[in-house]
DNA sequence: TAGTTTTCTTGACTCGTTCAAGAATTGGTG
DNA sequence: CACCAATTCTTGAACGAGTCAAGAAAACTA
């Protein structure tokens, strides 16, 4: 675990000019992995108050087109943005309060490149979401719920 | 393939009251996979002129809340519908123009369900999109740019 | 340090979707 | 066949994430 990516190397290493919102968006998403951009803005927003929702915007897009940060967006979510790129890997997501977690991939290393039938698609990626329910949310239901009868 | 399912009948066995309303958007549905929400009122209103857009997106949400239908929204895409459900299967996005194919589930029946750490959630179901582009929008850039050199 | 280009600020705006209240329709019952 | 209650549809407004556009500010280059 690197305890202090050099993020100003890693923007000039993707051709991205350092600036002082980009080195707070890529810190925000290094430090809280799966956060929505609201959430983005207002953890950036603690270091630098003025900086317009619409920079943070566009830093994302840039991070995001650079491969600097991987952007994921389940059905039904808005848009979030992780740091963990270029492993693979994939996401469970709670039906109940949308809560994402990692996963590394199942078989082996990339084993749904492989479609069936491809419908002639040139496929460069395979992203796999996990729907479920987080243990939270099981224990929620199971409290409102104890089992079948044993209600009033 | 059957030709004509029995739409009345479906939505009766899924609780549901029969609408003209109803009958129109299953049948729109089924006519045009992977339809946008748009696109069905279009074909709604085909037959169905005065239907008005909330009573297609109530409409879209009860069949989808009941099984009927089945909703995907890929990442910077619209809602979309389809008809194949209980199948499992997966789809292909093309990163050019949005196209979706439909892919039969690569490793056997259930493979993804088997996540290598499912970090404590019970999970139900694997949804997996395959990106890449399709042969229209490859000959397309193939044209634009036919090898490496010659260009003017 | 000056110049050029990229990036950020400000503010308005779009689009898909949802909310709310009342009218119409459906399916069941006498 | 007529009536009733519950559900569904119409109308019209509203919401929120994200985008567009123009000018000001900052970052790299020489």
């Amino acid at each position: 675990m690197q305890t202090t990516p050099d993020f100003p190397q890693m923007l000039r290493g993707a051709g991205l000019r350092v600036t002082r919102p980009r080195l707070a968006v890529l810190g925000a998403v290094h430090a809280h992995a799966h956060a929505d951009t609201d959430t983005v803005i207002g953890v950036v927003r603690q270091g630098l108050p003025d900086v317009s929702h619409q920079a943070v915007y566009d830093v994302l897009r840039a991070l995001t087109a650079t491969g600097l940060i991987r952007r994921i967006q389940p059905s039904g979510s808005v848009a979030r943005y992780e740091s963990r790129v270029g492993d693979n890997h994939h996401h469970v997501v709670c039906r109940g309060c949308g809560a994402i977690g990692d996963v590394d991939c199942a078989v082996g290393h990339a084993p749904c490149l492989l479609a069936s039938d491809d419908n002639g698609f040139a496929i460069d990626e395979a992203e796999v979401i996990y729907w479920g329910t987080c243990p939270d949310c099981a224990a929620e239901a199971a409290d409102a719920a104890p089992s079948v009868d044993a209600a009033t």
